[in-house]
DNA sequence: ACGTGTGAAAGTTTTCACAGCG
DNA sequence: CGCTGTGAAAACTTTCACACGT
């Protein structure tokens, strides 16, 4: 069996699993969100239904990361966004670049949730010469020619693809080939990277293709009806089902 | 969130598992560009290639839809992308509505791949008198207070939601009111929803604070490091969609 | 031969339920 | 008490490996 080259144990994240890390900054929103009104304490319960997900798996996700809780209280605000914030590695600056300006990068670039936690747009870039010098979001756009020096200049490690497919393998070469090592692609295209280099992909049309198939399926359940039971269905959102991992190439 | 919090049962979604539903989209996509080059038959190993999963996973996954393949052969590619289709529900016509028209809503009016694949944008919406007439991707944008009357006079059943975060949480109550039972949310926010409408959430910082803490984890593994092996790492990219930490500036 | 289709094994994630601590 | 932290069970997903049809 066994050609040889066998998989990564994958999540060898040693300790924290995937699915713990990606529910990660959905609590960290709540737990912002909780810290700007003050609120000193929040019990699982509590923080659980602010983020959308139940207090059993909250809780579990925490104790991957050590015990923060005080029991019968619940936990301090302030000290779990340092603690989340320091696992997930946002209490450094990580400058990404942005390639590809056209409406979705400019609406990366206004995004506000970038900027408040961590991430500084070091550039946007555009293969379009008139694009250059351009301002989006208060940011020069500059051009593609100068990627590899901007990417070291400013020593960016993330990337952000929002090129047509048909540029984002070569625009993906490119970055990684200058030294970034994380990409993110929202290109209806599947890159292609070394090991060592990873990948997450946001596809529009992917999450609306998944809804479209549970709606299908409430149609047809009311129309073949069985009458009774009214099917509960929804809650509980983001991670709903997806999820085709991350990891090994 | 509310009270009575129903928990996905879920996914007794009759047969087909979700990790599954999730990845037929991206074999959609790999067959369609086959189609087009007019590849009339194609492998489990070479179609998993070109979606970027593994083969086995590719097999296991169709065998849920039932036996399309001829052993010895492969697969037939017009067929298999029909039966994909029809079981994403893509056969049909999904009229969709895009609430909140600023970069980012314009971005999913402009893009492609929705109307490609069975959705067809019914209105855009905008609360800003400013913006009401205005055209965008060629499509006249509307004031929200038509709606009602847009969701009901097109029979649209699904609602992206594109708006700032203060506002999302009525839009989608306004949503579902006037009949929409799936949402894809954009904003920042955990969205409460009656049972039996489904919410997806898409969001851009929790996907960038992923990919940090993969890079930071590589940076501590590199400078703790003992040279030799190599880790794997990256590829195998998939969505997951998910929710930020926001701290409004 | 060849590659699909699939039981069975392995791995991951979620849920349960309760011991134990403040 | 009330709520955290966590073993253990249940559910789900991925991977293996090979029988079987063409």
């Amino acid at each position: 069996m066994a050609t040889g080259r066998t998989h990564r144990p994958a999540t060898r994240s040693r300790g924290i699993p995937e699915a713990t890390v990606a529910r990660l900054p959905l609590y960290l929103r709540a737990l912002t969100a909780l810290s700007e009104r003050s609120v000193p304490t929040v019990s699982s319960e509590e923080l659980a239904a602010a983020a959308g997900v139940n207090s059993a798996k909250l809780r579990k996700d925490f104790s991957y990361l050590g015990s923060y809780g005080t029991r019968g209280v619940g936990y301090d605000v302030e000290y779990l966004v340092y603690q989340i914030s320091r696992e997930l590695g946002l209490t450094q600056d990580w400058p990404v670049v942005i390639v590809g300006i056209g409406n979705l990068g400019a609406a990366l670039a206004n995004y506000g949730g970038f900027a408040s936690r961590g991430f500084r747009v070091a550039a946007l870039i555009d293969a379009d010469p008139a694009m250059e010098g351009r301002q989006v979001a208060g940011i020069a756009v500059r051009h593609s020619d100068d990627l590899e020096r901007i990417i070291q200049d400013n020593g960016v490690s993330i990337g952000v693809i929002t090129t047509p497919p048909s540029v984002a393998q070569q625009v993906c070469d490119r970055l990684v080939a200058a030294g970034v090592t994380s990409i993110l692609n929202f290109a209806p295209t599947v890159l292609t990277v070394p090991d060592g280099v990873d990948v997450r992909k946001v596809d529009l049309s992917i999450e609306l293709q998944i809804l479209a198939f549970h709606e299908q399926r409430k149609a047809g359940e009311e129309a073949a009806n069985a009458p009774a039971a009214a099917r509960g269905d929804a809650s509980e959102q983001g991670p709903d089902g997806d999820v085709p991992a991350v990891m090994p190439a």
